[in-house]
DNA sequence: TATAATAAAATGACCGATCAGTCAGGGGAT
DNA sequence: ATCCCCTGACTGATCGGTCATTTTATTATA
């Protein structure tokens, strides 16, 4: 019994995280952190602001914890997607489209994501670190399959730095325009366009381009 | 006389203007729009917060000022640069190299442009005008360019729209790459880098590279 | 099962700090 | 002596965080 009153205990707790981190991820999508008060999120929430503070120490807590789970679960799933693919082509479309796709379905994530973005050389240490963190891994994964590429000889030895960082805000300006103006297009057509201006821009002219079949 | 002391005082309400805008600029440029105060601004101008409300209406009114003449300034190099260079190719790079150097030498007001566009989402309608605008002509001068190259058969018949995008974030992704951490690279060299890549992405296969088969 | 006793969870009025914007008064130039 | 520019203490509003109180759930007792 005293077990089973302590995972009571915990799934309510779980419940009521979660709750409020939902709650949390529309309203900070949407005013952005400074504009956004911590009775927005309470009130959006449905609980009393007292409530919120059983279960987060403080407004910044809650909004760290929501970027932190937002990049935890995107950076999983692109992993995931990317090992699983068996090509370096396929690694980098994957990339893209796994990218792509998390986003639009998690909009509310993805303003978090990219206001956090801009606001990047004004954050605080605590904040940037785990942002920072992220975007090196990425940009690692995209450099290691970058590099498999040009020993393969499938793409010319370019900076896989540049290229990497140009991949990377050029998968994201996508998706911040599709989501500024919702577009006729098809995500998944805008994903394979923009695969293939890099795809071509990166390429070793005389194999990828020949021999494409 | 009359006409003397009318300029005296112009000049004076410019000088008190540009002293504080470029003092907000800083100030913005490292903490952000709502954690700068403004007496952090008065401050950094060297005035008491009573004598910015001379010459300024709002915290917000300083903030719209600052974005809107870096902007202003910004568009009228670029667009000299580009009207100025004889042939697509030079045009694309001018667009990039214009860029480039305009933001490496007013870093302060690529920081306010680079978190301004993180807050795209949460912005208010007035401030978001300016901005939006901006970011359609510099996008629509791209196009344009592009669409000359596709007509010239020097580029293959891909959608300005998405190229422009990468185009544009490609290089913005660059500039803040370099201002987050100061890389050994010269951003002229960064600067090619990034051109050629998109070059060889958008070009027509069939003249800019060896035969298509 | 009904009721009292106790514990756990939720609440929202309140506090102190911050800050945009004001205005009554000071000082220097003419 | 007047006028213009400047000043910075002040004000009212906002908001993050607290905590005494109320509400709900659980256990003990008859």
């Amino acid at each position: 019994m005293l077990a089973l009153g302590k995972t009571k205990q915990e799934v309510l707790s779980e419940f009521r995280c979660s709750q409020i981190l939902q709650a949390a991820r529309k309203v900070f999508a949407k005013k952005g952190f400074k504009e956004t008060t911590v009775d927005d999120i309470a009130h959006a929430a449905g609980i009393a602001k007292g409530t919120l503070y059983l279960y987060f120490r403080s407004k910044r807590k809650i909004y760290l914890a929501a970027l932190r789970e937002g990049i935890r679960a995107l950076h999983e799933k692109v992993w995931r997607e990317v090992e699983a693919a068996p090509s370096v082509e396929d690694k980098l479309r994957a990339f893209i489209f796994t990218k792509l796709k998390y986003f639009e379905e998690h909009r509310d994530f993805f303003r978090i994501y990219h206001s956090e973005l801009g606001n990047i050389f004004a954050r605080s240490a605590d904040i940037q670190k785990n942002f920072k963190e992220f975007q090196d891994q990425q940009a690692r994964m995209l450099e290691a399959v970058l590099q498999d590429g040009a020993r393969q000889g499938l793409i010319r030895p370019i900076c896989a730095e540049t290229a990497a960082s140009v991949i990377y805000d050029g998968t994201r300006a996508l998706i911040a325009r599709r989501l500024l103006g919702p577009l006729p297009t098809k995500a998944e057509e805008d994903a394979e366009l923009i695969f293939d201006l890099i795809w071509k821009g990166i390429g070793n002219s005389s194999s990828s381009l020949s021999r494409k079949a």
